[in-house]
DNA sequence: CATCCGTGGGG
DNA sequence: TCCCCAAGGAT
């Protein structure tokens, strides 16, 4: 076990494996410049890593650039993010998708602020107590604020092993082995950098469509490399059809440019979101009869089609939403749990992607 | 273990 | 155009 597990490069071409030294060389000269790392050498702020961490869940490093300088400039600590209010912190998060994100997130900073007094914990397990902190996100955590021997395994670096060791076994099945290699190869002197280099690796050589091998540390004991075609590597199991709904929003504009707006329910889909008022998104499929949609508006008056229609693609469904729009005087009243917003309010509403577009179809802003 | 949960960009 | 994907977690 200990010569298997000694980083030297002799020891690597004694059992052909891959040598994490030279990882960490590579890394050491190609290593990216994120807003959210520290400089080489340093350690990175365990809130940093934190924020980061959650922005990054299932998001490209180019989405949440903006997001997370926004975010550390609102709320420098924990403790100041545990302090605001939810509504500001959706707000904020708007745009950047899976909301429950946001939730949790906020969730998490007051139970760091409550249950270890506005400090991360450097344990895995502890972190993995936090609300919004899985696997992943507390092994990254440990790993790259602390410097805690712990093996995170993201997107990237299930590619990368998958290929170093040509996995056959589609995903999420080989999920345990995969973890067991990472764990196993994990130099124990820096294993927050060698997660991040993985990760490097993973998204700027060992790329899911045309890995530039040829670049590669990793080039000669990687299995895959070996047969010819890394890209078939990870394996994943097929896909189903993705089904599509459709419906039809009310955008209702007063004379003052306002528009009517209210909050989605606490729970589903972009829950405690920002809405325009709209009829249920049906499959398309099973609907035979459907009801006109003016039974769902929130107010009877004359509401016209907008030419054209929204199209909006949701993670496991596909949605065409109808404009109606009704201009109405600027002291038409608000509905129970309707609220009158004018453009300039928007910035305060977390208004999700979705409901933009619908804004702009509609012609507002 | 399967499903739900956003969004924008790239091949 | 369409499909895939991006530092996953909760239920």
């Amino acid at each position: 076990m200990a010569e298997a597990s000694s980083g030297t490069p002799a020891a690597a071409s004694r059992t052909g494996g891959p040598d994490p030294a030279a990882l960490l060389a590579w890394y050491d000269r190609h290593r990216r410049r994120l807003p959210w790392r520290a400089e080489p050498g340093l350690r990175a702020d365990p809130y940093h890593v934190f924020l980061s961490e959650i922005m990054l869940q299932q998001t490209t490093v180019k989405a949440v650039g903006p997001y997370f300088g926004a975010f550390l400039a609102r709320w420098p600590s924990v403790s100041h993010l545990a302090a605001a209010p939810l509504e500001e912190v959706l707000s904020a998060w708007a745009g950047l998708g899976y909301y429950a994100r946001a939730r949790n997130l906020h969730a998490c900073a007051k139970a760091v602020v409550d249950r270890h007094g506005g400090r991360f914990p450097d344990a895995e397990a502890a972190l993995l107590d936090l609300p919004g902190i899985g696997p992943y996100t507390a092994a990254a955590i440990a790993a790259i604020a602390f410097d805690r021997p712990a093996s995170p395994v993201d997107g990237n670096i299930e590619r990368v092993i998958s290929r170093l060791y040509a996995i056959g076994e589609p995903l999420p099945g080989a999920k345990g082995a995969i973890k067991a290699r990472a764990a196993a190869l994990t130099p124990p002197d820096r294993p927050g950098d060698f997660a991040q280099a993985m990760m490097d690796l993973g998204a700027t050589i060992c790329t899911p469509k045309s890995p530039a091998c040829s670049l590669c540390p990793w080039m000669e004991p990687c299995v895959a490399r070996a047969e010819g075609d890394a890209a078939r590597y990870p394996v994943k199991a097929p896909k189903g059809e993705k089904p599509r709904r459709e419906g039809a929003a009310f955008l209702a504009v007063r004379a003052d440019g306002a528009v009517l707006l209210r909050t989605r329910p606490d729970k589903g889909l972009l829950a405690k979101m920002t809405e325009v008022p709209s009829t249920p998104w049906d499959s398309r499929a099973g609907a035979k009869a459907p009801a006109r949609a003016e039974d769902h508006a929130p107010f009877p008056t004359r509401w016209r089609a907008v030419p054209g229609a929204v199209e909006h693609v949701f993670t496991h469904f596909a949605l065409t939403l109808k404009v109606l729009r009704a201009d109405l005087p600027a002291a038409t009243p608000a509905p129970d749990r309707h609220r009158w917003v004018r453009p300039e309010g928007f910035g305060r509403e977390a208004l999700p992607s979705l409901m933009r577009k619908v804004l702009a179809h509609g012609g507002v802003e």
